[in-house]
DNA sequence: CAGTAACCGAGACGGTACGTCTTGTCTTCCT
DNA sequence: AGGAAGACAAGACGTACCGTCTCGGTTACTG
C-alpha cells in the first residue's frame, strides 16, 4: 500500500535557484547589503521577483543562504598549529584584520552585520566565516593538550571573545594598527 | 576691528531640536531602528522634514545624537568593585545579559547595531553604553593594582573582548543560560 | 446506435469544459468581469490553467461562451403583444430598466460591456440578451401588420436605437426614473 | 477681519498636472485604454507615480479628466442646420460612423467605453463627444420650431437613441455600410 | 523701523523599491 | 494524450519613504 504523499506539478528550478544566489552574491560583494535590492537581484538573475519571494522570505534569508553555499566568503581564516598558540593566534587575527581593513573588507563585514540583524543565521555564519569556529576550537584543544592553555577555559566562549572583539572594532570602525592583534591576544590569553 | 561674522534671521529652534530628538527616541524604542523613518519622526515631532535635514544628515546621526543626550540608554552597566574581580565581572555581565534577554532588549541592541552600521559614533557609544568603558577600565586597573590581573594585559582590548562577545551573541541571537557569564569570564580571564 | 467518429487518446473532457464555464459564470456574477481572473477560474473549477488556455484564448471568449450557453442571462426580455405597441414597448423597457437598476444589475451590464470590449460576440449576445432582438423584431413586424408602425422604418435599426439608449444610460450611469421608459418610447416612436 | 483659512506649503504643480494629462492622452491614443498603465504614464510624463495617485484615484478618472480638457476628442460632431432635419442627421451620423470606422476609430471608441466602465463621467463625456448633445438638442429644437418634428418627442431621449445605436454598433463591431446612417435616421424618425 | 535673510510647519515633487497579483507558457506527474 | 498542479519570466499594481524644493508665515538682526 503505497500512496506515498506526492506533489504534482513542476519542481523547483535549480537553474533559477543558483542564478538567484549567484546574483545575490555578486551584488552583495559589489554594492553591499544596503544597496542590495530584491528588484536588482531579480534583474541580475533574469528571474521574476515572485520566484525569489516564493522561496525566500527576505533579503536577509537570501544572504544567509549565500553564506551557507560559501558564495560570499572564499577565504577561510584557519589558525595554523605551529605549536606556539600565541604566535598562531596573532597570525590568525592579523589575517582577519587585514581582510577587514582591506578595500571593501569593512563594508563587507558591515554588510554582514547588517544582514545578521535581519536574519539570525547570518550571525552564526558570520562567526564561523570569520573565526572558522571549529578550526579555532580545534586549535585551542591542541593548545590545551600541549599544556599551553588551562583546561578550565571554556573554549567556545574564548573564540567568541576574539571574534567579538573584531566585530566590535568593525562596528565602531576603530582603526587597526600593527599591534592590535598582539594586544588582543595578550589581553585575552595573558602575556 | 572685528566685523563679527554674524548671521541674520532667527536662530535654531531649541523646541524643534528637542522635539525631534525625543520623537526619535520614542519611535526608536517602540518600533526599532528599521521601522524608524524620517517622515515618521517629522510627524511625531510636529516638525517639517526639512527642519530635520537641516541639522542632521541621516537617521543614523539622529540616533547617535539621541545616545549622546542619554535619551536611549537610561541604565548604565558599571561593574562593582568588591575586591573580587571575577565575581564583579560575572555580576556585571549578568546585568548586561539580563538586559539583552529582557523584553525588547534584543531588538534594542539589534537596532543599535544597525544604527552603528549607519553611523560610526553609534558603535562607540554602543560599547560605552553596554560596557561603560571608562568604568570597566577603571575596574581592571584596580584589579591590576590588587595583583589580580597581570599588568601585561592591554586593558582596552580586554574590555573589547567582553563587550564584543556579548554583541556577537546578540547578533547571532545565541540564547543565554545561567552559566554564560561565568564561562565568558573564565574563558577570558582564566579560571 | 451510432457510436461513430472516434478519436484515440483522451478526448476533450466535457466535465472540465462544463466546470470551467460554470466557474466562470459563478465568478462573473459574484465578482464582475474585472475581478474575474484566469487563475481564479482555474481554482474554482478545480482545473489546470493550461486546460483553460488550451480551449479558450482569453477571458472575453470564455464569457462569450458562457453567454452562448445561457449561463449568464437567465431572464429574457420579450415584449408582449397586446395589440398596443406603445404600451408593450414601455412595459418591455421598464422590465429592462428595472433589471439594470436592480442590485447588481448595473455592474452586470457594465461587466458585459467590458467583456464586449474584449470579445466581439459578447456585444452581439448583449444586444440579444437585453433586447431579445428576434422577439423585438417580431413585435415590430406585428405592429407594422397592424398599421401601428410605418413599413418604412428599418426594424433592426429601430431595435438598436432602443437597446443602444439603454446601454448608453448604463454606461453613463444616468439614473432612471418612472418616466424614462415612456419618454424613450415617445422619443423614438413619436407620441 | 483677517486670517482667511489658508493652506501652507507648496501648491499643486501645474506643470506636472499638464504633463500627466498630456502623457495620458498621448498613450491613450496610441495604445488604447487597456494598454494604458499608470507606470507608463508616469514614465512618459517624467513624473513620480505618487504624483499621479495623489491627484487621481484611478486610470479611469485620469482619462475622464483628459476628456474634460478636450485632449482626446479634437473633433466635435455637430449637426448642420440646413432646414432639412433628415438630411442633417444623416450627414451628422455619417461623420460619426466614418470616424468610428476610420483607422483607430473603433479602438478609440472601445477604449472610451472601457474607460466609461471604470469612471462614470467618461460615459457622459462620451455621449457629448460623439453626439455633441447640446448641439444635437439645439438642432432638434430648431426642427420642432420648423414643424419637422413633433413637439411631443422628448429630445434628450431622442439624442440618446441615436448615440446609443452608434455605441451599440461599436460594441458589437457590427460593420457599417453606406446605408446605415439613412436606415438609422429613418428607423427613429420615421421616413 | 523697514529690509531681509534664515528659520519654521507643511507638504508636493521625481524617484526607488517594496511585496502582491495576474498573465500566458512550461514542466512534471498522474490517469 | 489530456489534465491537475503549479513553477516560471514578465511586469503592473498601489504604498511607503527617500531627500529636495517650494510655499507662506515668523523671527531677529542690520542698516
Amino acid at each position: 500500500m503505497l500512496v506515498s504523499e506526492h506533489r504534482r506539478g513542476p519542481v523547483r528550478s535549480e537553474a533559477a535557484r543558483v542564478a538567484i544566489l549567484e546574483a545575490t552574491a555578486r551584488l552583495f560583494q559589489t554594492r553591499g547589503y544596503d544597496q542590495l535590492t530584491m528588484e536588482g537581484i531579480a534583474a541580475e538573475a533574469h528571474v521574476g521577483k515572485q520566484t525569489i519571494y516564493r522561496w525566500w522570505p527576505s533579503k536577509g534569508a537570501l544572504v544567509a543562504d549565500c553564506l551557507l553555499e560559501g558564495l560570499l566568503f572564499r577565504e577561510g581564516f584557519s589558525p595554523a598549529d605551529t605549536g606556539d598558540l600565541r604566535a598562531d593566534l596573532i597570525a590568525w587575527l592579523r589575517g582577519i584584520l587585514a581582510f577587514v581593513d582591506r578595500e571593501g573588507g569593512v563594508s563587507m563585514v558591515h554588510s554582514l552585520i547588517a544582514a545578521a540583524g535581519d536574519h539570525p543565521s547570518v550571525g552564526l555564519r558570520l562567526s564561523e566565516g570569520l573565526g572558522a569556529n571549529q578550526l579555532l576550537r580545534a586549535r585551542f584543544e591542541s593548545a590545551v593538550a600541549a599544556g599551553q592553555l588551562s583546561p578550565d577555559r571554556p573554549l567556545d566562549e574564548l573564540g567568541d571573545a576574539f571574534v567579538g572583539a573584531v566585530v566590535l572594532r568593525a562596528l565602531s570602525r576603530t582603526p587597526t594598527d600593527a599591534g592590535t592583534a598582539v594586544r588582543l591576544v595578550d589581553a585575552v590569553l595573558g602575556a
